[in-house]
DNA sequence: CCTTGACCTTCCAACAGTGGGAAGGTCCAC
DNA sequence: GTGGACCTTCCCACTGTTGGAAGGTCAAGG
C-alpha cells in the first residue's frame, strides 16, 4: 500500500503519517521501486492506534510509552493504567483552569450592558481600573 | 524605567516584552544612550492589561482588537462584549472536547485492573479490539 | 511515444507564545 | 577599573500539524 491509502484507511494524513516517521513514532517503511513508501496492514492498525489516542489528547511521547506497552506481551496493565491516570489529571487540570477563565467571562459578559456606550466592566477589569483581583 | 523593572511591575517578563514589541502588540520603546528600551509607567499599565487579557486566555489577535478597544473612548460596550463572548464560546468548546477525553479516560482506566498482568481494557480500546468507537 | 493527471518524494516555513541560551555591550557601585 | 547586574540581538526549542514549492513516478488514453 502506498501512503494515501494507508492516510484514507488509518484517518491520519499523508503528510502526518511521515511526520511520525521523521520524529521516529512509527517506523520508516519500506521503498518501492520509485522510493514509494510501501505499508502492511498492520501499519494501518498501528496509525489507528495513534490516531486514537491522539483523540484522548494523549501527547506524542505518551503515545510512544503506550505503543510500547501496547507491543509489550509481559506488560502490567497499571503501567497502562497510570499513563491514563497521568493524562487524565492533567486534562482535568487544564479544564479547571478553562472552566475559571470562562467563568470569569461570563461574569464580565454579565455586567456589561452590550449598547453603543463606551462604559464596559470587561474593559474596566481588564485595565485594572476596579475590583478585579490580579493573579 | 528598563524592561527587566517594568517586567517586575507588570508581571510580563522582559523576554516576552521584547516579543511583544516584535510582533507589534506594543509599541516600539524608545532607546536610552545605551540602547537600553526607555518605558513610561503607562506602558506597564499597557503590559498589564495584556497579561490579565492572557490570564483569561484571550489570544494574542484578540488582544490587539481589545487594546484598541480600551484605548477607543467612542467605543461601544457591545464590541467589547462581544469578542468576550466569542471567546467565551470557544474555551466552552474546548472545555466539552476535554471533558470527553477526561470522562473517556475515566471510564477506560475504571475497567482497567491495574494489576501485573497483561490484560488492559485501555490499550484494548485504543487498539480498537472491543467496541471501543472510534471517530 | 507522449501527454495528462493523480500520486508520490523531499525540504522549508508557518502557526501561538513563550523559554533558553550564546555572544556581546552598558551601567553603577566600590 | 573591575565585578556583577543588567541590557542588546539572534537563533533555536517546544507541540503537532499543515501548506506549499519543486520535482519524480505511475497508469491510462490518444
Amino acid at each position: 500500500m502506498h501512503i494515501g491509502q494507508v492516510a484514507t484507511m488509518s484517518g491520519v494524513s499523508a503528510k502526518t503519517i511521515r511526520h511520525y516517521e521523521s520524529i521516529g513514532l512509527i517506523e520508516a517503511a519500506d521503498r518501492s521501486a520509485g522510493n514509494y513508501r510501501s505499508y502492511r496492514p498492520d501499519d494501518v492498525h498501528r496509525l489507528r492506534f495513534i490516531r486514537r489516542a491522539r483523540n484522548l489528547g494523549f501527547p506524542i511521547d505518551r503515545i510512544r510509552d503506550l505503543l510500547r506497552l501496547w507491543s509489550d506481551r509481559d506488560r502490567s496493565s497499571a503501567d497502562v493504567k497510570a499513563i491514563a491516570l497521568a493524562h487524565a489529571a492533567e486534562l482535568d487540570h487544564k479544564i479547571a483552569d478553562l472552566r475559571a477563565m470562562a467563568a470569569t467571562l461570563h461574569r464580565l459578559a454579565d455586567a456589561c450592558e452590550g449598547n453603543d456606550r463606551p462604559h464596559c466592566p470587561i474593559i474596566e477589569s481588564l485595565a485594572g481600573d476596579d475590583g478585579a483581583p490580579g493573579p
